[in-house]
Parts: C-alpha cells; sequence; structure tokens
RNA sequence: GGGCGCUUAGCUCAGCUGGUAGAGCGCUGCCCUUACAAGGCAGUGGUCGGGGGUUCGAGUCCCUCAGCGCCCACCA
C-alpha cells in the first residue's frame, strides 16, 4: 500500500508525524525473547533532572543514537534504555525551593505529608522518605519535557526500559551492591582523615577533588630548637595551623637539616616540642627546605603523617572553626601551657581565614614571623560542588576499596582499563592516569541529609555505647531501607538511640555509589534477573570525558567486584560543544538560542543531528548554524531526489516492480553501483569502529556525485524506461536511504514510507552483496568531469545549461578516455551535445566545446 | 612537574599504512535546466604552526620549539 509520491515533498511537520508513529507501532521497543548474542546493549548515561539540557546532551545523545539505529539494522536487538540522575544536590535544591521543604534526616516519616510549595519560608523540615518521594515526584514532571525533547531529537530509546539514581530500583540495587560488598570485606568503615567540606559538612572522595588557584602568602616563621641552638625557619601558607603542628620534616639528604634529625624544636606561640624528621617527599627546593607537618593541612600531611607514625592534634571542626583544646592536658604539652592557652584561646571558634589572619598579627608581635608574608598564587582543594577550600579532619567513614592502597587491585584495574575498548582509544591514558594516581580508598559516606541511605543500624550497648564495628544488616527482601525511619529487625522504634537499643547510621552513600550501578539498575540485576541476562554485559557505555575517573572507572570496580567482568566491551568518550564565538551565550531560560528545543524546532531534527554526527568520538565540536543549515539542505535534497527516481520509475510503469539488481547492464550504472559498493563497505567498517563522522563522510559526498553527475547523465535515458537505469536507480536510492537513516531518522523513513513496507529503521543495514560485482568506478568519474567541462564552457559564456553545444573535443590520457567513452550517449544527452563528441587521447584532461549560436 | 589531544584555504574540518594539496561553508560570476530557487552550475582561495632530520620524495615518519585545549600530580 505504497502511498502516492507527494508533488512537494518537504520536512514539515515529519518529525510529529513519525515520533508518534513510532511510538505507537513500538518499533524500537525491546524484545527479551532474544538471546543475548543477538543484543545490542547500551548503558545509557541518565542527565541529571536539575539542570536544563544544552546543545552537548543533543550532540552526544545523538552519537549513541546513531550508535543504536546502526546496530539495529544490522538485525541487532537493541536494549537502549534512559536514566534520570535525581540523586544530586542540584536536585535538592530544587525540590527545596519548589516544594519550600528542607531535609532533615532526624524525623520521622510523616505518610500524609503535603508540601507547601514554592516561596515557602522557612521551608518545612520534613524526613529524608518524604524529600525522595517529593523528589521523585519533580522528577516525573521534568522527565516529561526530558522525553519531548529526546523524542524530537529522534533518539531511538525504548521508553519501556528507564531508570533514576534515587527511587527504589536504584536504591534497591544500590544497598544490596553495598551489601554484597560488605560481606566479602570490599566495604569497610574507618576511622581516618577525611577532606572535608566545612560548608557542607561532608567527607568526599578524590575524585570529587578540583582545584582552584587562590591568592595565598608565604609567611617565613620561626621554630625554636629544644637544644637552644637557635632558630629553624619554616615557610607556610597556613600560619594558623601550627598550634595543629606535630613535626618538622626535611629531606633525609638535605646536608642543611641532617644534624637536626632526632632533634627537637618547639613551635611558636604555643611552645609545642616536635620532633624533626626526614622524608622523601620533603622538597629542598621549596620554601627553606624544610616544612611543618600538621593534623592536617593538606594531603602530604596525611602521608607524613601515616608513614612518620605521628600523633594527632585537630584544631579544625568539621565546621571549618578552630576546635577548643586544653594546652597542657595529654597531647597538647606546652612549655608554657598558660602562654599557649592564652594565645589559642584568641583563635578559637574562628574560620581559619580569621584565625590565620590573627595569628599573624601575634606572631608579628612575638617576632617569630620573619619579614612580610610573601603573596603567592597557588591551586587549593575544593570539593567540585562546594566554595569554600577543603579541610581534612578525622572521622568515621565507610570505604570501598579501589586499588588505592592494594597494588594487586590497582593492577587488576589497570587491566580492566586494558582490556576495555576506548573510542577514541587516547581516552585509556586518563583513566591510566587516574588508577594510578589514587592515594586511598574510595570514602563513598556523605553526611548529607539525602541521597540513598547507608542500609545499616548498629548496636548501642548498654552503656550507650555504639558499636560501629558490627553493623546490624537489613535482609534482601527488606531492600530499599532508610535507617533514618526504618527499625531493624528485632528492634522497636523506642530503642533508636537508647542504651541497649540501636543506631541508624545517619550518612548517605556518595552518588557515584548508585551512579556506577547503572547497569545493574536498569537491567534488573536486583529485580529481573531474566532482563539482567540478556543485557549484562553491555556493549556500549557512551559518556563524557570528565567524568572517567568516577562514573567510568568506579562502574568497572562494581562489576570487577561483583561479576569478575568489564561492565561493557566499548566505551565511547564524546567530546565537548563550544561556542563558535566562544563567548557564552545567554543562559536566560527559554529562548536562550542554545536551548536544544529551539534547535530542533528551528533547524529540524535532521539537521541538528547532521552537525552531531561531524562531532567525532572524544572530539570537541563548534555549536555551528551553518551545518544545521546544512544538514537541513541534505535533508530537502534527500526528499527531492528520491521523487525523482521514483517518478521516473512510476513514469516507465515500473512502480513497485522489486529491485532486479541482475538488469543494470549499463557500464555506467555498473560504475555508480561499484562506487556505492565501496562506500557501504567504508561505512560499515566506520561504523563498526564507532567511527559514525566517517561513515557520514563516505556516504554525504557520494549521495551529492550521485545527484549532481549520476543523477543528470542518467536522466534522458531513464526518462526512456531504460530498464539497467530503472534497476540501479532504485537500488542505490534503497541503500543509500538506509546508510543515512542512522543520521537522519526522519527524512529517510519518510521517503522510505514511499515505497517499502514497515519502517527503515528496523530494515536491514546494506551489504556490498545487495551490489552486482564488477564495474569499473573510473567511468563515472571521468563522464563527470567531462560533463563538468561542458557545463563550464556554458557558464564561462553566461548561456543557460540547456544551450546545445555544437561540437565538442575531449582529450585525456588512453584510459580516461576509454572511460568517459563508455558514456558517450549519456554524455550527449545531460550535456546537450547535438553535434560531434569526439575523444582524443593526450597529455592532459581538456575539453573543447562549441556552442550553437544563441537565436537571433 | 608528568601526560594526552589539537595546530591544513577567511571559517569548520577530511587527508587511513609517505608519491604532484581536498570537502563544505563564505566569497565572485552565471543559470527560472520539467527532482530540487530555503535551488542548480562554475570559479576564486593554502609556502599544510616554526626549525631541524630520515628519504629519490613528507601535511603524512623522527627530533625539537611554540600556541591552544584538556587530564593527572605529594602545590609546605
Amino acid at each position: 500500500m505504497a502511498p502516492s509520491l507527494p508533488d512537494k515533498p518537504s520536512l514539515e511537520g515529519l518529525e510529529e508525524k513519525w515520533s508518534a508513529r513510532w511510538h505507537d507501532t513500538g518499533v524500537y521497543r525491546f524484545d527479551r525473547s532474544k538471546s543475548r548474542d543477538e543484543v545490542y546493549s547500551i548503558d545509557t548515561p541518565p542527565p541529571t533532572v536539575s539542570g536544563r539540557l544544552h546543545p552537548g546532551h543533543v550532540c552526544s545523545y545523538t552519537h549513541t543514537d546513531i550508535t543504536a539505529r546502526y546496530w539495529r539494522m544490522r538485525g541487532k536487538e537493541v536494549f537502549y534504555p534512559m536514566g534520570w540522575d535525581d540523586n544530586s544536590l542540584n536536585v535538592v535544591r530544587r525540590v527545596s525551593i519548589h516544594y519550600g521543604v528542607t531535609c532533615d534526616p532526624t524525623l520521622p516519616f510523616d505518610a500524609g505529608f503535603e508540601p507547601p510549595g514554592e516561596g515557602t519560608s522557612p521551608p518545612v523540615p520534613i524526613s529524608r522518605p518524604n524529600f525522595v518521594m517529593l523528589c521523585e515526584q519533580l522528577t516525573t514532571e521534568l522527565e516529561k519535557s526530558y522525553y519531548d525533547l529526546w523524542t524530537r531529537a529522534g533518539l531511538s530509546v525504548d521508553w519501556t526500559h528507564t531508570y533514576t539514581t534515587i527511587g527504589a530500583r536504584a536504591q534497591r540495587a544500590s544497598q544490596w551492591g553495598f551489601l554484597r560488598l560488605l560481606e566479602r570485606g570490599l566495604a569497610y568503615t574507618a576511622e581516618a582523615p577525611t577532606v572535608w567540606d566545612v560548608d557542607f559538612r561532608t567527607a568526599i572522595a578524590q575524585a570529587e577533588l578540583e582545584d582552584r588557584e587562590l591568592p595565598g602568602a608565604y609567611h617565613r616563621i620561626a621554630f625554636h630548637r629544644a637544644d637552644d641552638g637557635g632558630d629553624v625557619f619554616i615557610e607556610t601558607t597556613r600560619p594558623e595551623l601550627i598550634p595543629a603542628c606535630v613535626a618538622l620534616v626535611a629531606h633525609p639528604d638535605d646536608e642543611r637539616y641532617q644534624p637536626l634529625f632526632g632533634s627537637e624544636v618547639t613551635t611558636p606561640l604555643f611552645g609545642a616540642r616536635v620532633p624533626v624528621k626526614a622524608h622523601p617527599l620533603a622538597d629542598p627546593e621549596k620554601g627553606s627546605g624544610i616544612a611543618m607537618i600538621c593534623t592536617f593541612g593538606d594531603v602530604t600531611d596525611v602521608t607524613w603523617w601515616r608513614e612518620l607514625d605521628l600523633p594527632v592534634r585537630s584544631v579544625i571542626g568539621p565546621d571549618g572553626r578552630l576546635l577548643p583544646v586544653t594546652w597542657g592536658a595529654p597531647g597538647w604539652e606546652a612549655g608554657d601551657a598558660d602562654r599557649a592557652q592564652a594565645a589559642y584561646d584568641e583563635l578559637v571558634g574562628k574560620t581559619a581565614k580569621q584565625a590565620q589572619r590573627r595569628i599573624v598579627e601575634m606572631l608579628g608581635e612575638s617576632a617569630e614571623l620573619v619579614g612580610e608574608p610573601k603573596p603567592i598564587t597557588h591551586p587549593v582543594k575544593f570539593w567540585e560542588n562546594g566554595s569554600r577550600p577543603l579541610e581534612i579532619i578525622t572521622n568515621r567513614q565507610w570505604f570501598i576499596r579501589n586499588g588505592g592502597r592494594d597494588e594487586e587491585l590497582r593492577q587488576a584495574m589497570l587491566a580492566r582499563g586494558n582490556e576495555l575498548k576506548w573510542h577514541p582509544d587516547f581516552m585509556r591514558v586518563r583513566y591510566e592516569n587516574w588508577v594510578n594516581g589514587l592515594n586511598g580508598d574510595w570514602n563513598i559516606t556523605r553526611q548529607l541529609p539525602f541521597g540513598v541511605p547507608i542500609p545499616l543500624w548498629y548496636p548501642i550497648d548498654a552503656g550507650g555505647v555504639v558499636d560501629w564495628e558490627n553493623p546490624i544488616l537489613p535482609a534482601f527482601d527488606d531492600l530499599p531501607v532508610d535507617p533514618s525511619t526504618d527499625v531493624p529487625k528485632g528492634y522497636t522504634e523506642a530503642q533508636r538511640d537508647q542504651p541497649g537499643g540501636f543506631a541508624g547510621d545517619p550518612n548517605v552513600m556518595d552518588t557515584w555509589a548508585t551512579s556506577s550501578l547503572s547497569p545493574q539498575i536498569v537491567g534488573g540485576w536486583a529485580d529481573d534477573p531474566d532482563l539482567f541476562e540478556k543485557v549484562f554485559p553491555y556493549d556500549l557505555r557512551p559518556q563524557a570525558h570528565e567524568i572517567i575517573r568516577t562514573w567510568l572507572f568506579y562502574t568497572v570496580l562494581r562489576s570487577h567486584f561483583e561479576f569478575d567482568r568489564l561492565p561493557w566491551t566499548d566505551a565511547a568518550i564524546s567530546g565537548f560543544v563550544f561556542d563558535p564565538t566562544r563567548k557564552k551565550l545567554s543562559k536566560s531560560a527559554g529562548n536562550a538560542p542554545d536551548d536544544p528545543m529551539n534547535l530542533l524546532t528551528q533547524h529540524g531534527a535532521d539537521a541538528v543531528r547532521y552537525w552531531a554526527a561531524g562531532g567525532r568520538p572524544g572530539q570537541d565540536i563548534a555549536l555551528d548554524p551553518n551545518q544545521f543549515k546544512i544538514g537541513r539542505r541534505l535533508a530537502i535534497k534527500i526528499l527531492n531526489a528520491s521523487k525523482f527516481v521514483l517518478s521516473i520509475e512510476a513514469g516507465a510503469g515500473a512502480a513497485g516492480a522489486p529491485v532486479d539488481p541482475s538488469a543494470v547492464a549499463n557500464a555506467l550504472d555498473r560504475s555508480m553501483l561499484a562506487r556505492l559498493r565501496s562506500v557501504i563497505d567504508d561505512a560499515t567498517r566506520a561504523f563498526d569502529d564507532y567511527d559514525y563522522t566517517r561513515a557520514i563522510e563516505r556516504i554525504e559526498p557520494f549521495f551529492w556525485n550521485f545527484c549532481d553527475n549520476y543523477l543528470e547523465l542518467v536522466k534522458g535515458r531513464a526518462y526512456a524506461g531504460d530498464a539497467s537505469a530503472l534497476a540501479a536507480l532504485r537500488l542505490a536510492l534503497s541503500v543509500v536511504l538506509r546508510l543515512f537513516a542512522p543520521f537522519l531518522p526522519y527524512v529517510t523513513e519518510e521517503v522510505w514510507s514511499w515505497r517499502e513496507e514497515g519502517s527503515i529503521h528496523r530494515a536491514s543495514w546494506p551489504t556490498i552483496d545487495e551490489i552486482p560485482s564488477g564495474g569499473d568506478t573510473e567511468i563515472l568519474a571521468a563522464a563527470a568531469d567531462v560533463l563538468s567541462e561542458l557545463r563550464k564552457v556554458k557558464t564561462e559564456a553566461k548561456r543557460s545549461m540547456k544551450t546545445p553545444i555544437a561540437s565538442a573535443v575531449v582529450r585525456d590520457a588512453a584510459a580516461r578516455i576509454a572511460a568517459a567513452r563508455a558514456a558517450t550517449d549519456d554524455l550527449r544527452e545531460a550535456g546537450v551535445v547535438e553535434g560531434d563528441l569526439v575523444f582524443q587521447e593526450a597529455d592532459g584532461f581538456s575539453v573543447d566545446a562549441t556552442l550553437t549560436e544563441p537565436a537571433a
């Protein structure tokens, strides 16, 4: 039931029409009756539902979709789910504002809670389960706009397979995953120095650190030798940590300080005796070559503290302010405790910054500060979500082993990275850099109100002491649990936080502890083992390069532990989209020029996808309106050329007849098909290597040459009903449409529907076996060159293209002459050559043509 | 400090194993040619970042320098 060809084909309305049709017919629905080897599965990244999507998302998700469509046409059953990341601080902020609430895990669950709504001040505190419910509610609303965008963009996602990162399924998988690691000792708790954000008052992991350049100053400060041998000068950017100083350290080979090793010095202002130690990490070139070790100023301090077996003297509290301490008490010995206390009292309760200002004044007064501080700019560690420098404080955390302090595991993780196929390959280096630079296990504990709870309770003994080392575990069937409101088996709510009772773990997991299970979550590991078996291990993980150290690494780690294998065979790493003007576009909501929905409605989805296809894996790409224009033109060209081919066929009375490749006898036709055969070959190879850009770079020039030269040359013969021409045109059109289908799903589907049954997106990817063998590609090439020259003659004479040519002489090398001569009749027709068309052998290529005189 | 990527026409980029520089856009000119005027045809345009080297021959291989972007780093 092929519909009639449109008179004036147009792109208008195609997106609404086909996205609705695809939805209704379920073309992209995953068929779970297939076996694993018939499946191609994708571990889709879940975009955060808080922020707006931007063109970069459209670009990288299109890359994945192009790949998905290719494999679907290759006959694979494609598992292409979609996720929403609603387990993030952004979401917390958004939910808080939208509903006028704030999350307080100490509150009990309230089943009947109704949020007051936006603008409520102060926000209403609610329990964590209540907060999570609102989060899911908002996510559901936001999903709608995401669905609209992705659908419009033509993503061939199966919308019956979606997941979130805070919903019950994710929590269940996430908590189960954690408990399984706990059982095997791969997750453990420890009290340890922890990188700490003083505003959010939470621990964070190494993977979420970033450096920011901040102004600071070297302060040259005098320590006093205990043997009265004079002063030792150190330089520090953090003089406020002098009370936390537990040692000085210099390089073992540093002759200046060798005499001091093993001796003691006293700290300025506080008069605490600290040893002088040797350690190879101390850099003789830096500052005065001898440094003070504080607990803790930075991660080097932690290393020194651990390796030199030093005591702890903590002065920074979880809020970033200086803690009260009692000088003279054990661990806080001072030569003159009263003087030390007096000095310290000046600092207590101040932020690090305030304390620094005050202590510098005091050091100046005591003449222990030498000279003026030297201003510098230096990198300081921040949480990527934070706004104040991180501190390092000591407290109890849950860790997952990651190779940071286990060489065997580190090597195993490096081997996994090596086993994974990276696209592009050089991204592997980033993974290796990261694994090699790990300096500790993965701290998954976050002291945040919102997130997936750590699914543990702890017994409290009769004396009220919490037993952190022997947690109470939930049963698998009870997952997910929230220990802040749920009660462990065998206890009652009344026993919460009571002697002889239990304490719920108040903390949540790092979001990556959940995201790293995305293959497990969406594949049904914890709730649909049959599905999981069909999709795991996945074929593809598409993602951005900046989260290689987090999402990619952690996912590999979790899969390594749980399944002893990679979670996917291939990782496709996308680049960034940048603005061509290098300037930030306005982000004012709605009508920003880079709003993805605007791009799609303005230029058309196929056009935007065409642009995206130009971005190779791992390469940045400019947001270029020009490319949208070109893509749109290509789509229109496909409509028109297709209509032309099919209308000629209809005119010849051959409409609907099956394509018969064996009818292609003409040398020019066979030449065109020979070229097409190599295009199929190249494009297929490129796709197999995840290089969709290379694929379209082969397909597109073929198509334009097909239109500009082949169609023009063959036109006359086709109109006359030549069987070879008709068969070649139909065959080429069928192949070209299918080659373009992954890139331009709308226009190709539209054209396909004019003549074929079923969706092109379930049609088979073209193979070279469809093309008759043989054919000399030189014939079309040579004929096109001659045709070009004939046109040039007319252009230079400023005459119309239909101006007849009285006579023409073509000169070229023998082989080229032979090739062009094979298309003589078509050349005469296309070039409107009325008189002689002569071919002569010559050294170079030239065409002399004489036009007929214009009518008087 | 270590590493990765990039540097080819005004712009965006192809140039895979070395063999006389390519595409599109832009620009200029021409053409209502019955698939396409939101089009078609043709033309203009480059000492392939700099400097060395290997080779009969290098955008393509080696060394080195520079700029841009990014990753990592124990930055007192």
